[in-house]
DNA sequence: AGAATAACCCGAACGC
DNA sequence: TGCGTTCGGGTTATTC
């Protein structure tokens, strides 16, 4: 499941391969991919050419010379593969693409990404009411204890709302959560300064290291034809439920939090 | 206002 | 082995 670094990665994947490359022909097989709000169809993008790539939380922009912007969020099984012969789509291709000597695939196991190509940039984003990249200085202890001061829900539930900070997923909340010593479902006003100082420091560290490690692999994610391969050797929390902590060795609990599955070591992340 | 829930999908995992 | 059921994941819409 892509989050802020993988989305990272395939950003930087892409712009490689596409930057300055004009689109010949474009087609999309699955019609609901494309959001109901954007203002243009997929065909419209025919002609362009890439200029800008970008990312916001988990979303990944491409700009065209045109002004328009694509704007694509993965979810959870949203891929692109690059082929360098036109190649058949598979069982989950939903769209296709040309450029120059490239042929882009786009699958969606799941079909629950989702893409609007757009002209104004902000008004789209408004709407989806993003909160601070984790990199924003301006990210601070007073913005998350004024934000967190009535939410009673859990910081785990709380760290996965993108109206907050953007681009923390599942796997990364539990993570942040096991470096800074948190219980996952201590409610987020209860939070002190301190630990609120622990989550801004661990998230970027956490989410640093990850898009240094390339974004991590998991599942049947990858993040584009060339960056394959990569699987996760750096996660304590994720997938560890029944394996022994990595600080104490006390055997990894899996929880529900907000119908999310959660793990933690209960000894290092007391509540 | 915040919080809970359903909906969207379908392969994998699970239960019998 | 085969079949039916449940689960999970991010976001939005809906309801309380």
């Amino acid at each position: 499941m892509p989050e802020l670094p993988e989305v990272e990665t395939i950003k930087n994947v892409l712009e490689h391969n596409l930057k300055n490359k004009t689109i010949e022909w474009i087609r999309l097989d699955y019609a609901p991919l494309l959001e109901s709000k954007s203002e243009y169809k997929i065909q419209d993008l025919s002609g362009l050419t890439f200029k800008g790539f970008q990312r916001r939380g988990k979303y990944l922009i491409f700009n065209f010379d045109n002004g328009m912007s694509w704007v694509v969020h993965l979810r959870m099984e949203g891929k692109f593969h690059l082929y360098k012969e036109e190649t058949n789509p598979a069982k989950h291709t939903h769209l296709m693409f040309k450029v120059d000597d490239t042929y882009v695939h786009y699958l969606d196991t799941r079909k629950f990404s989702r893409m609007a190509v757009i002209k104004d940039l902000d008004a789209y984003f408004k709407t989806k009411n993003l909160g601070y990249e984790p990199f924003d200085e301006a990210l601070s202890v007073s913005f998350l204890k004024e934000r967190f001061k009535n939410r009673k829900r859990a910081i785990k539930s709380v760290l996965l709302d993108q109206s907050h900070i953007t681009g923390i997923g599942n796997i990364y909340a539990d993570e942040i959560l096991f470096r800074c010593k948190i219980h996952p479902e201590k409610p987020a006003f209860t939070l002190t300064d301190k630990q609120l100082e622990s989550i801004i420091d661990n998230t970027i560290i956490v989410l640093k290291k990850a898009i240094e490690e390339g974004g991590t692999t998991i599942r049947s994610y990858t993040s584009s034809l060339g960056v394959t391969g990569l699987f996760q050797v750096s996660l304590k929390a994720y997938g560890r439920e029944g394996l022994p902590c990595t600080e104490c060795q006390t055997s990894m609990t899996r929880i529900k939090v907000g119908g999310r599955s959660t793990v933690f070591c209960e000894k290092c992340q007391k509540e």
